[in-house]
DNA sequence: AAGGATGGAGACCGATCTGTCTCCTTGGTG
DNA sequence: CACCAAGGAGACAGATCGGTCTCCATCCTT
């Protein structure tokens, strides 16, 4: 049997599934019943309207990945500098899944250009979250300007799951974006008291 | 008077200005005839079907590309280091034109998941392009490792088009983007004969 | 000026879209 | 067993999709 809330997150689930695999315009409602075993009548009962699906199917994504990514990456290393390091690391698993298609939310934008929609606002905040923790870190290892090294450390990372995205070779992207890393890190930290 | 081939390439240009605008699968046939006033019979006496005026318009992208930013670049500056650098100003100029709705090929992407398709075909070819432009640059600074700077510069790119996308501040990302592309340099060419 | 080619306007087709509604099976409860 | 609520199946509506076709105005040529 499945309960009402296990229906909805069954909902959510292949929505993010198949808006990460075929985008959002082109999945269809029905496809997402279909994949999802629901009935119509009852994604009518927890959602307005497919917008509303999208809006839930992104800020799952954007808790699985909280708690997921961050997670993996707290728990491969301790030391702030280790952890921007092993943020790659994570990146590089995450990129040779077979379900990985991107970063749903740069997806996103692509499809919704205006700026002043749910769906830009939550992209915007889970960026702004990716780049709170590096800064987090930044901090933590003593950079004399964390907000701007965070900056640096999230665009490379960004350009790492296009690049992924992309190419065929996605283990390399996640090599070459903890290469970048590494030396952007070292600038950064070359005079500080404590590298 | 408008000749057929004015009224191929005014339809040519209306697709990019609506697939950049709304994404690919939510812009319709009608909507590009409407805003290009141009007949469907004139349409598909040019096209077989929409994915072949995709084709075309991410064809024409990836000239128009190569003609403006490409050449913006080179009449900016002359030494491979000041082109590399260039990059990122003629970045920023195009970020902060009001028509900016990130790269069209990464929004592709994110809309065509088959690898083996003419849309991802197109696409891959435009990051080589962008790639090897860059390597060439790096080749010619005397850059010890070339190609490996040149996915890192590359990537940060990436990073910066993805960033600026989503992001308020665009210039900003540009300039970022720039800092960490001089560290990057610096450390690649430290050592070398010629920095 | 007459005739022929051309292209715009848009009707039209079948498919599919989002969203609503009805029917009916199923499972839980007294 | 009888009853009733819940949800799946899917018909249905109205809009829109990509794509084809007809009709007619317009322009060029002779």
């Amino acid at each position: 049997m499945m309960s009402d809330s296990q229906r909805r997150e069954q909902l959510i689930d292949t929505a993010i599934e198949l808006f990460a695999k075929h985008g959002f315009h082109a999945t269809g409602i029905d496809r997402i019943l279909a994949v999802s075993g629901v009935s119509k009548k009852t994604l009518y009962r927890h959602f307005r309207s497919k917008d509303e699906l999208i809006l839930a199917a992104l800020r799952k994504y954007d808790g699985l990945f909280r708690n997921n990514f961050m997670r993996s990456v707290e728990s491969r290393a301790t030391a702030p500098r280790d952890r921007l390091l092993a943020l790659f690391d994570v990146a590089r698993d995450w990129f040779e899944d077979n379900s990985f298609y991107g970063c749903m939310f740069i997806n996103a934008v692509g499809e919704f250009s205006d700026p002043d929609t749910p769906v830009r606002h939550q992209c915007k905040a889970f960026k702004s979250m990716i780049r709170d923790y590096i800064e987090q870190q930044c901090r933590g290892m003593g950079a004399p300007d964390p907000t701007g090294l965070a900056e640096e450390l999230a665009m490379v990372l960004e350009g790492a799951t296009v690049t992924a995205q992309v190419s065929q070779n996605r283990a390399r992207a996640a090599e070459i974006a903890k290469t970048a890393a590494v030396a952007l890190i070292d600038k950064a930290m070359e005079g500080a008291a404590d590298g």
